[in-house]
DNA sequence: ATAAAAACGTGTTATATAGCACAAAGGTAA
DNA sequence: TTACCTTTGTGCTATATAACACGTTTTTAT
């Protein structure tokens, strides 16, 4: 069964942020604009260098933005959760995208088009103060993480990811197991590795006993060493 | 001699961007809000940690902004020139200082306080559209190079900086000499490297004749080798 | 002018991490 | 089942780059 149409409820519950700032009529315009799409596992949203149109709005899953760069390499810049939004820097900057969007897993995303977007920005300063606040967090983060890559070891970087991970997805029941379960490619290339280097410090990692690995499950033991771990680099 | 006051129209010419948008009450408000200040060469601005007060413009100078990271090391994030605005995106995100800013050369800034910017966004939808864009292309560029200081080779990240730093401070009568001087060390930091490997990178580019250095004079001789090197990694 | 301190340059060594090869395990399709 | 492809795991080797040591040159301060 698809739903054609949705509520204004529906949609208010859907992209808060968004939609809080708004007066009724631009709700009716953005209700008009808003529609609805399914990603699978793994299946790519958008490709470096194609144009943006739409801001979008992860309702359910979790996604990737990476960048293919030298020698085959891929470098995973940061992950969506729900109700993150994203694909719209490149719109407001003029460009084309430079980063690429992927499913870690099924996803549903709301889509908006950026004109509508803009239009409402227009006549609407709060909403512009949103995405002021949103896009000054993310480059704070993607400064700190230009120094965190660079710099830092191997292991230093892979106890950053696995910490980063539980920040941003969090745990299952057990209050120690990561929600999301990644490839060890995916993870190196969240790490700045390779993967048979993420594969050997996992392993570490394991026999110090600082994480327990079941397959693609990975738990949090000891998550002050990892701390630790992460902060000296 | 000290000038108390300038002209609004002195003011229009040093901040374009940011008086363009305003309506002529708004522009008496921030006149009287607006503050000028002078940095010796070498001298700090801010701090990593210090709590944001004011947005900055360069009126005139050369500003790096950088990041120590892991055992002393420094690395430059970004680089400002004339007319560019900076040390907002903290204060937009709630947080300190994660960044520290210097003079490379003397430097005359302007400074208007962050909540009298706040206060114009509120009444000034196309004002926020100016810090939306700006911040766009600076997440774009903080996300190239993220992966380029982690995937190219020690000659394409140089070559790189120095593809860049003409680009943004440009050059001399000559069309061939950067207009800026730096220090091997600072330009290590730029690059990712040590100091040595700086050093010796760049005399391998001068014996091959894609530049010519004269202590810190460096002129670009061919560019088209040096954006093949900077690409390829 | 002189001393002191930075900055620059170069050779050597050490090491973190990539790269490669190959085997085992797990999942997928016919 | 069988075959096949992907992912995971492990050992070995190669190499890019950091780290160090030391001399020289340039800048800064007194």
């Amino acid at each position: 069964m698809v739903k054609k149409e949705l509520s204004e409820a529906e949609i208010a519950e859907s992209i808060p942020d968004l939609w809080q700032p708004l007066t009724d009529a631009q709700k009716d315009y953005l209700a008009q604009n808003f529609t609805i799409q399914k990603y699978k596992k793994n299946e790519t949203i958008y490709c470096e260098g194609e144009t943006p149109k739409h801001l979008m709005c992860l309702l359910k899953g979790k996604v990737k933005i990476y960048k293919d760069g030298v020698g085959g390499r891929s470098q995973i810049i940061r992950v969506i959760k729900d109700k993150e939004y994203f694909a719209y820097r490149a719109y407001f900057a003029n460009e084309n995208f430079v980063t690429a969007a992927a499913a870690f897993e099924p996803c549903t995303i709301c889509l908006i088009p950026m004109t509508c977007i803009v239009k409402l920005l227009e006549e609407n300063a709060e909403l512009g103060l949103f995405f002021i606040r949103q896009l000054s967090i993310d480059l704070g983060i993607s400064d700190e993480r230009t120094v965190s890559l660079t710099q830092k070891h191997i292991r230093g970087r892979l106890a950053e990811s696995l910490l980063f991970l539980k920040d941003t997805y969090g745990v299952e029941e057990d209050q120690c197991t990561l929600s999301i379960y990644l490839s060890r490619e995916d993870l190196a290339n969240l790490s700045n590795m390779t993967t048979s280097n993420a594969i050997r410090t996992l392993s570490n990692f394991a026999s110090e006993k600082l994480i327990i690995i079941d397959g693609r499950k990975i738990k949090l033991i000891d998550e002050e060493k990892l701390k630790k771990i992460s902060k000296i680099g």
